[in-house]
DNA sequence: TATTATACTATACATAGAGTTCGATACCGA
DNA sequence: TCGGTATCGAACTCTATGTATAGTATAATA
C-alpha cells in the first residue's frame, strides 16, 4: 500500500479513536475526525465511505489482531500458566487486554463500550466453538448448543466488561478463575 | 393530562416503535416520525426534547410496565407454575413477553435490540439483588457479589435474546430452565 | 532523471435534517 | 360561554453530510 495511503489511513484511525475515548460515536461528526487527524475532507471519503464504515475497519484491525495474537501461538504461554482442561486462550486474551494492546482498552471502557464489545462478541463467538470441548460437559448435556456458545461467549463479555468498570484491579488470573466459575 | 396532550404522545409513541420496528434507531428522522405521526413539528418538540429523550421515555413506559406486572403480583400465577426454590419471577417475566404486552417484541428482536436490551437489563439488576437468595449458593460464595449479579442479569438477557431470536418457539417453561441451568 | 499515475489539498456546493419561532386556529376544562 | 393552552403550518437558521473540481505533492517506474 502506498505510504501516503498508509498514514492517512493510521491518522484517521487515531484521530477517531481520540475522540471515541471523549465523547459518544453518534456525536462524532466528519469534521471533527479530519481536523483532528489533519486530514482533507475528501480525502476521508475517499477512505471510508461513511462514519459507519470508519467504526467497521477500526473493529476489525483491532479485534483481528487481539484474535490472531491470542490463538496463533497458544503455546507459548503455556509454562507460565497452568493450562487445564478449561484452556488458557482464554487467560490469554485477558492478557492482551490487560497490556492494553492498541489502547484497546479506552474504547472498551469509554461510554462506547457496546459498540465495540458487539464486536468483541463475534470474534469470541469462533473461539468459543473452537473451544467448546474444553468446557463443563455437566450443562452441555442439557442445553442446545447454540445456546451454550452464546452463553459461554456473553459470559466472557460481561466478565471482561465488569472487569474493566472496576478498573483492572485483578490480575488475568483471577478474572479467568471468574469465568470458569460463572459458565 | 389534557386529552390533546395524551393523543398525541400515544400518536408519536406509535409512530416511533412502527418506525423501529422498520429501520435502525439512528436512521429514523423526526421528519418520518410526525408524518407517520400525524403531527406538527413544533408539537413534537414541545412533548420531546430530542429523538433520544423520545426513547428514553418508550423505555421507561415499556419497562416499568413489565417490571411492575412481573413483581408486583408475583403471587398470582403461583398455582400455575410450580414455584421452586428459584422463585418464578423471572418465569413471569418470560410469559409477559411472550404475551408481546405492548408490541415489545417487535422491538426487542428488531435490529435496535441491543438499544432495548440495554435499558431492559437496567431494571433487571434491581430485581435480580431482590431475588438473590433464591439463586445457588455454591458460586456465590467464591465470587464478588457484584460480578453475581451482573451475571445473572446478562444471563438472563443473553437467553431472552437467545430465544427471540429463534422465533420463541420454546415455551416460557422451558427458557425458565435454560436460565436457571446456565447461571 | 524524466514521466506517469495517483493520493492529497482546499474550496465550493447541493442536500438534508435538527431544532426554533410565531401567528392563527382548534380544542379542553370549568 | 370563556380563558387558557395544545396544536398547526410554514418559514427560518444552523449544522453536518457527501460530492465535485482544479491544482499540488509524492510515489513508482522506465
Amino acid at each position: 500500500m502506498d505510504r501516503r495511503q498508509r498514514k492517512t489511513r493510521e491518522a484517521i484511525f487515531r484521530a477517531f479513536i481520540t475522540l471515541l475515548a471523549k465523547k459518544d460515536f453518534a456525536q462524532i461528526t466528519v469534521g471533527e475526525i479530519i481536523e483532528e487527524a489533519d486530514v482533507g475532507r475528501a480525502t476521508f471519503y475517499a477512505h471510508f465511505e461513511t462514519k459507519d464504515f470508519l467504526l467497521k475497519a477500526l473493529c476489525e484491525e483491532l479485534f483481528c489482531h487481539i484474535f490472531d495474537a491470542a490463538s496463533d501461538h497458544p503455546s507459548e504461554h503455556r509454562h507460565i500458566f497452568r493450562c487445564d482442561a478449561h484452556g488458557s486462550v482464554f487467560w490469554h486474551l485477558l492478557v492482551h487486554l490487560q497490556k492494553n494492546d492498541n489502547g484497546i482498552l479506552e474504547l472498551l471502557s469509554s461510554r462506547n463500550n457496546e459498540l465495540f464489545l458487539s464486536y468483541f462478541k463475534v470474534g469470541l463467538r469462533e473461539l468459543v466453538i473452537s473451544q467448546l470441548s474444553t468446557f463443563a460437559k455437566r450443562k452441555s448435556e442439557k442445553l442446545p448448543e447454540s445456546f451454550w456458545v452464546n452463553h459461554i461467549a456473553a459470559t466472557f463479555v460481561e466478565t471482561v466488561k465488569w472487569w474493566i468498570e472496576g478498573g483492572l484491579k485483578e490480575a488475568p488470573e483471577t478474572i479467568a478463575e471468574y469465568f470458569y466459575l460463572a459458565v
